[in-house]
Parts: structure tokens; C-alpha cells; sequence
DNA sequence: CCTTCCTCCTGCATCCAGTGCAAAGATGCA
DNA sequence: TGCATCTTTGCACTGGATGCAGGAGGAAGG
């Protein structure tokens, strides 16, 4: 599981940085359907045929960047401290996200990521795309959750919840982003949203899917890690 | 809201079907990426370019159908009877699909709706953009469950977590069939999954993701409202 | 029946994503 | 230095998708 970086490793890993970068950049810069992979290829300095070497499609190109976190659901399961509730220690995961901004969030200032995930939410390809990525979490997530001593069925039904559940937090924070609030404006809403979604995974919408919030759950114990 | 019905219209509507099946039937004979628009069209008996006219891409030559049922569970909970629950609705309109062996819930003995849905499942670009009809179907639903009195954010989450547990639970009922098992066979463990996954919507996993099954659900209260 | 108009169909040229192949270049190693 | 291996590259090709301009055939009016 290690690297024996000689030169061929390094100046690949190079490569692969710098075409991914240089897409980036172009995608932001003019949209993604308005750069062709051969644009991006001369720009980054290789050959068209290079770039398809590392980067099997155009989408991969914002997309593969993605692939690292599409386990992260499922790593987070894995590694709670012993006896928490697997959904519980997802909720933790996803506050503390949105504490550091982090950019998956959709709950970021940073104009570049805010470009970033409305240039794929925009993008039919990408969105689309994005979803296949998150396909291969809900699998993660559910294996995670029976290996936590679920129900297969009940593992495969709450991981594609929650994934689902995830994605479309994100979108509303994001949207109310671009619409002009700030990280921080946005951010007690945010985790009302979270708090309020985890509730429903939890205890259900009840029989009223119209409800009133149920009883609030005012104080959580606070367990970083 | 009308059809002035013309000798152009008819023919155009006839077109467009005998292109669909057309081309479904090719892609059913020998695999969706193994036959190329160009074949669909000369079979079809029309030009390339006459049947990008009809259907914008590749796929939608075989999603299209899906258009129409896209907005199906919002209808669900519009037309439910006055004072149930809208969950409640679409549990029982589930459970009815289940009854009819309706090939959207993937329980059908029928080999023809069974290859169709296998090609779907088996086919990347046709399973990514089928999610893409899904997520119209999200907005619809939501849309319809804040008619029905639902906060906007709960609407939200639900519509999406319904509809995605929805798609899980087909794709289960597929894989056990085209794993050998009948329709007949599967039908009763069908049942039990999608009422599973509305007591997992409606009272949630509870603390623990790993529970046995919760208090059975004997009998639904049939009226909160 | 003829003419005019309009719509839809068609072929052609073109663009772009993605792949196979074989030659040329770079790297690691003895 | 020389050989084996892996990368890079150019080229040709397939297949999806679009723009355009001309043609065929319904629709409408005389």
C-alpha cells in the first residue's frame, strides 16, 4: 500500500494534476460543454490521446476528484467509537462538515468551490455523472451498515437515504449561497436542516408528513470524534 | 388542450412510436450500446436526422416512456382521499402496484418488461439518465406533498427519500427475479420489504440502524386528520 | 385541379467524445 | 551502454449530435 516513487510516478502524478487543474480552470472559466477535451489537452500541454489515458471521460476530468470522498459515508460508519449509533455518527460527521465549511457541504465561501459545485449542479452531464459516483457510496454505506449488525434490506434502504438526504442538503445550502447569503448567515439554518433531516431518518416523518417539528432535540451530546 | 388530429399529426404519432419500438426491440435483441442510432433509423425506415427529431439523444429513445410516469407518486398523493395521510397513499398505491405485478416495481413475470428493465439496470447511460427522470420526480413530489400541508424542507427530504427507496426496493424485486424466482414467489417477501420501508419512513430506524424489525405494524391508525 | 404556403423529411458536412494501433520517446535496470 | 518496459503521441476511425439548405408532401384557397 505505498508509493515506490521513481521518476516515472512522480511526473505521472504530475501529469494527472496538471490536466485535471487545467480542465478545471478552463471549465470555470467558459463552462463545461463550451471547452472540448482537446482545448483542455493543448492547454495542459500533452496529447488528446494522453489525457483519455488518465481521465476515461470529460466528466472525470471535474469528477474524479469525487471518488475519494465516495466512500466517506462509509468510512465514517466504520470508524465511530464503539457502541454509538451508526446514524448518530453520521449526524456528528455531518455537523462538524458544515462547522469546517467543508465544501461538500454546498456551505462554503470560498468562491472557487462555490463555482465549482454549481458548474456540476448546472451541468446535465456532470449532475448526472455525479450521481453514478454517489451510487457507488450508497453500496459502501450499506455494506458499512450491515457490517454494524443491520438488516441487509434496512442497511440498503437507510444508506440510500441518507446519501439522498445528504445530496439534497447540500443543494439547499448551496442555492441559498448563490442566492447571496453568507457561509455564516446560512450556516445555523444548515444545521437546523441537518439536525431536522437526521430526526427524520430517525423517528420518521410519523404519520403526518405535514407535521410540525417533533419535539425539538434541543442539546446534543457533543462528542467530537 | 386538444388534438386538432391531421393527416400530419397521426402521422407524426405513429412515427414516433414505430421509431421507440423499433428501436427497443433492437436494443432488446442485441444490448443497447451494440446497435447504433443508424441502425435504429434504417430499420425504422426514417433518416438519421429525421429521428433526432423525435428523440433529442440515444436514450431517450428508450426512457422517454418513463416521462409520463415521472410525476406519478405526485399524482398519488393529489388524488389520495380526503384526510389520509400522503405517505400513507403511497404506501397503499405501492402495495397495489406490488398486487398487479406493475413492471415499474420490478415484480412482473412478463420476460419482455423483464429484459426491458434488465437492459435499464445493465446499461450505465441509461441507468444514469434514468435518475435524471427520478430527480424531476423529486420536485414534483415535493411540490405536492407542501400542497398537502408539509413543511417545505420535510417535503423536500421525503419526496426524495420515498422516491429513492422506491427505486431500491424495484431493483431488489429484479434481482430476485432475474436470480429465478417468480413473480408469485417473490410477491410475499415484496410486500414485506416496501412495508419495511414505509414504517422506516414514516417511525424511522429508530436508535439503532441495526435493530430487529420494530414493533410490527399490526394495524395503521387509518385517521389522524 | 392547381397553386401557394407551410411543415416536416432528408442528405450532407461538420463537430466532438472516445478507442485501437503502431511507432517513437522516456525511464528503469543490469 | 544496451535492453526491456512503460508513456506518449499521431492517425485513422466509430458513433452520437447539430446546422443548413433543398425537396416532398400535406393544408388551404381559389
Amino acid at each position: 500500500m505505498n508509493e515506490p516513487v521513481g521518476l516515472r510516478e512522480l511526473k505521472k502524478e504530475r501529469t494527472r494534476e496538471t490536466i485535471a487543474e487545467t480542465a478545471i480552470r478552463l471549465f470555470l472559466a467558459k463552462g463545461f460543454d463550451q471547452v472540448s477535451v482537446t482545448e483542455v489537452a493543448a492547454t495542459a500541454e500533452v496529447s488528446r490521446r494522453t489525457l483519455f489515458a488518465y481521465f476515461p471521460t470529460k466528466e472525470d476530468l471535474v469528477l474524479q476528484r469525487f471518488a475519494d470522498h465516495e466512500s466517506e459515508a462509509a468510512r465514517i460508519v466504520r470508524s465511530r467509537p464503539a457502541g454509538q449509533d451508526p446514524l448518530e455518527a453520521l449526524r456528528e460527521a455531518l455537523l462538524a462538515a458544515l462547522e469546517q465549511r467543508d465544501p461538500n457541504t454546498g456551505l462554503t465561501d470560498d468562491p472557487e468551490a462555490k463555482a465549482f459545485f454549481g458548474m456540476i449542479l448546472g451541468t446535465e452531464s456532470l449532475a448526472v455523472r455525479l450521481t453514478r459516483y454517489a451510487s457507488r457510496g450508497i453500496d459502501a454505506l450499506a455494506e458499512a451498515l450491515r457490517e454494524a449488525g443491520a438488516d441487509p434490506l434496512v442497511a440498503r434502504l437507510t444508506a440510500a437515504q441518507v446519501l439522498v438526504v445528504q445530496h439534497e442538503l447540500a443543494v439547499m445550502n448551496h442555492t441559498c449561497l448563490t442566492a447571496g447569503e453568507s457561509a455564516g448567515e446560512r450556516h445555523p439554518e444548515a444545521v437546523r436542516a441537518a439536525e431536522r433531516a437526521f430526526d427524520l431518518l430517525s423517528h420518521g416523518v410519523g404519520d403526518k408528513a405535514s407535521g410540525a417539528p417533533p419535539a425539538p432535540r434541543s442539546e446534543q451530546v457533543p462528542r467530537p470524534q
